[in-house]
DNA sequence: AGCGTCGCCATTTTT
DNA sequence: TGGCGACGCT
């Protein structure tokens, strides 16, 4: 045997006993996982096995290096381990012994040299999570981050060369408000022609585009533009506020990784060298620096694979660049790519409407998802007479499946705006539903939950001014805004932190009679402060709870309001056990460190019920039973996006990530007449709709004439695209020609007329909660609520009118 | 200092 | 429709 040939049949048998431990995988899967040298691009379309593909990926890294992608021999490499590697694969079992394992490795990586970035904290919890029961608690090493907390990791030890100190602060979008909105103040300008929010948003942009403060304003001179100006100086302004104190914001965090990584070659090589392999989430989701930082990290090895879906890229509003993706093999040439387009999650119909809707984007890498699965039942699409049809069809819908043996939390509804909830909450309430809403305000940035922070703040670091000022009057101690501004004007003179003034406020007589509860504060903290070195957390926690005054404050108030924000109060108590669990030298900065870039503590529980939420927050997930609602002009896509091209793909992308969502069943359902902020309007309904080929429609509802709907085609942009294979039909979902819906025109759930006949003490059965009695009948106009025990599922109101249609009399 | 009223405004969200 | 901030009154 020649060595060529040698060398041929060893790799191509390294290679195939290396495939052995992916079988499990499709064809193009492990391709991904098995090119691990390079650039590589991985277009992973929806539910198309992504993330098991970056867990099969790490894992092959771990143990065999660049086995699997290389074409180097051992030197020492003999005929009888060939014959043994090829007799391995002959057999096809994929169990690896020790020689298999020292045969196929080429420099193995070790866990620290590999480093996956995500974009939330969730989904790095989850791939350390995935890792580690893979492969033992040594996966544990490996670098799994959202891009912030790698950044700040590596600032940790490296940020003084850049004039911070380690210990820095991290501000979140909060916190940038309150400073930029004194600077606006200070500069004299007027918060109405220059709101902070604003600002904030330009210094993104500037941030984002590695713009100091100085070349911001530059630019902006030369743009003459007055306002700009001004949002320059305030640039200047804020980031200097930070500076002084200690604290980064959230692009800060990136900006300055990219800075020292840049400015300072021996961390640049240390970083380099460090990270043999760079693997990037959702990419299409990353923006500018991000991408720099990439960049920076991967240096000239070049191996970085970056898994994204340009089609799935719904988050261009937060500076996002789609572009990252649609160019990244321009920027690393020689870049491999592989598409996943096999889905493993939705069924025929909806994966080719979702094909369809997307194919009308122009701006895309192209790829068409399938699947083995059959067709399935065909997409619902439902016109409701108003948005509380429309609620009540698709709580009908929810109790139909779960009659049918289904979860509540099978099913879930998914719109534009939180705003749409309301009605949807509505129905669900008196039909009894349980259900969850996702989103809107966060327990980490509910007001009780960032003042408990504050104080863990301004314990861990008195001179946290920020923090102190939110914190020093509530609950309400008499240090009103007044006397905190001749404080801070004494603290400013003397060139002390706010908190040193307030603990020695008696030396001070302009502070007057507010002297004393500014000092018995001080007092409070510094005693706290005290506990805090020596108590565990958990219970100098309960110590913060009481002294502050914080709980006793919010009990005494006692209204429904109160008692919730004491409750999560408590509950973040649960969050610092949580924590102390997993880290072994457990401090209270180590705490805080963590919260501040840790958002959602609301992992989503398994309990079991119906799920609403924005389709923004659905990405990612999967339901057996989605519900799209609002599916109208003006509301999905949004005012804001017609006639502007770039946004209504973003719109359209959006909805592609929607359907992608539902497994077997999809509903989409839009409202001719709606009440939105007040306003009622009639919209079309969305473009979006008609872009589903008719075959795969099943529609229902009510239809008004013709006349009202204009021919669809008139707002259709672009072209069936060659990905869609059937072509659209020139009109599509006009009624007429649909004689059947014009007929069956009755609103959902609708109650019959007349109240039914319940009573007191009547045994009734429910489709859904079973055999029960009515317990009390209270009428409300014309309606009555009906309080019933459930042998099974408790006490459950319901509405008399709405619950009819469910329940019979025993 | 704290409460009430008026008027304005209005996607999407992570860190 | 509803939530929030500014303002003015007590």
């Amino acid at each position: 045997m020649t060595e060529q040939e040698f060398k041929k049949r060893y790799c191509k048998a390294r290679r195939e006993a290396i495939e052995l431990e992916h079988m499990k995988l499709n064809p193009e899967q492990r391709r991904a996982v098995l090119a691990t040298e390079g650039p590589l691009l991985l277009l992973a379309g929806a539910g198309s096995g992504k993330t098991t593909v970056l867990i099969h990926r790490i894992a092959n890294l771990l143990r065999y290096g660049r086995g699997s992608d290389s074409e180097e021999v051992p030197p020492r490499a003999t005929e009888a381990d060939l014959k043994y590697l090829e007799d391995y694969v002959r057999k096809g079992k994929g169990e690896p012994d020790e020689r298999i394992l020292r045969l196929c490795a080429v420099e193995s990586a070790p866990p620290w040299s590999i480093i996956a970035i995500t974009f939330t904290n969730k989904a790095a919890g989850e791939l350390k999570e995935r890792l580690s029961r893979m492969l033992g608690a040594s996966a544990l090493d490996v670098w799994a981050f959202t891009f912030h907390a790698a950044c700040a990791r590596i600032l940790r030890r490296e940020i003084d060369r850049l004039g911070y100190s380690r210990d820095f602060t991290i501000y979140d979008t909060d916190d940038g408000e309150r400073v930029m909105k004194a600077v606006v103040r200070d500069l004299n300008l007027d918060e109405k022609t220059f709101p902070p929010k604003q600002i904030l948003a330009h210094v993104s942009r500037a941030k984002d585009r590695r713009l100091s403060p100085e070349e911001y304003r530059e630019e902006c001179e030369k743009s003459g533009d007055w306002r700009l100006i001004r949002f320059a100086r305030a640039y200047g302004e804020y980031q200097k506020r930070l500076r002084e104190a200690n604290a980064l914001d959230f692009d800060d965090i990136i900006l300055h990784t990219v800075t020292l990584l840049s400015r300072f070659e021996e961390v640049r090589s240390y970083y380099q060298n460090k990270f043999r392999y760079v693997l990037i989430d959702e990419y299409q989701d990353t923006n500018h620096l991000q991408y720099l930082l990439a960049s920076l990290l991967t240096g000239s090895r070049g191996n970085i694979c970056v898994v994204g879906d340009d089609d799935q890229s719904i988050y261009r509003f937060r500076g996002a660049t789609i572009e990252n993706i649609l160019s990244f093999e321009d920027q690393y040439p020689g870049a491999r790519v592989i598409r996943l387009e096999q889905n493993y999650r939705s069924t025929g119909r909806i994966l080719e409407a979702a094909n369809a809707v997307i194919g009308h984007n122009l701006g895309r890498k192209g790829k068409k998802l399938w699947c083995d699965q059959g067709p399935g039942r065909e997409v619902t699409v439902y016109t409701a007479a108003s948005e509380h049809d429309e609620a009540r069809y698709v709580a009908k819908q929810i109790i139909d499946g779960v009659a049918r043996g289904e979860n509540w939390r099978d099913h879930a509804i998914l719109y534009r705006m939180n705003a749409q909830s309301r009605p949807m909450e509505y129905a669900l309430k008196q039909n009894g539903i349980p259900y969850r809403i996702i989103g809107g305000t966060r327990f980490f940035d509910r007001a009780e939950i960032k003042d408990m922070l504050s104080y863990l703040c301004v314990i861990n670091n008195p001179t946290d001014t920020l923090r102190l000022k939110r914190i020093i009057n509530s609950p309400p101690r008499g240090i009103g805004a007044r006397t905190l501004e001749t404080a801070e004007a004494i603290a400013l003179t003397l060139d002390i932190p706010l908190f040193q003034a307030a603990a020695q406020a008696g030396s001070y007589p302009e502070l007057g009679k507010a002297s004393a509860r500014l000092e018995a504060f001080a007092r409070t903290i510094s005693e706290l402060r005290e506990l805090s070195e020596t108590l565990p957390l958990p219970e100098f926690y309960d110590a913060v709870l009481e002294r502050s005054g914080y709980l006793a404050a919010l009990e005494t108030k006692g209204d429904v309001e109160s008692q919730g924000r004491a409750e999560n109060v408590r509950e973040l108590r649960s969050s610092i056990v949580n924590y102390l669990e997993n880290d072994p030298e457990p401090s209270l900065g180590g705490f805080l460190n963590e919260i501040a870039l840790y958002t959602d503590l609301d992992e989503m529980t398994d309990e079991n019920s119906v799920l609403l939420m924005t389709m923004h927050s659905a990405k990612g997930l999967e339901f057996p039973n989605v519900y799209l609602v609002g599916a109208e002009e003006g509301v999905f896509p949004g005012m804001r996006s017609i006639g502007e091209p770039e946004e209504m793909e973003e719109e359209r992308r959006l909805c592609y990530v929607a359907i992608t969502r539902a497994r077997e069943r999809l509903f989409i359902t839009c409202a001719v007449q709606r009440t939105l902020f007040g306003f009622t309007a009639s919209n079309r309904r969305s473009r979006f709709v008609d872009e589903i080929p008719e075959a795969l429609v099943l529609e229902e509802g009510y239809f008004p004439p013709k006349s009202d709907n204009p021919p669809p085609a008139a707002h259709t942009p672009g072209t069936p695209s060659a990905f869609s294979g059937t072509p659209r039909p020139v009109h599509s979902s006009a009624p007429t020609g649909r004689p059947k819906e014009k007929a069956a025109f009755r609103q959902a759930g609708a109650p019959a007329s007349g109240l039914p006949d319940f009573r007191k003490g009547d045994m009734v059965r429910h489709k859904v909660f079973g055999q029960g009695m009515i317990l009390t009948v209270q009428p409300m106009g014309g309606d009555a609520l009906l309080e019933i025990a459930f042998d099974e599922k408790g006490t459950k109101r319901l509405m008399a009118k709405t619950a009819a249609p469910y329940l019979t009399k025993l």
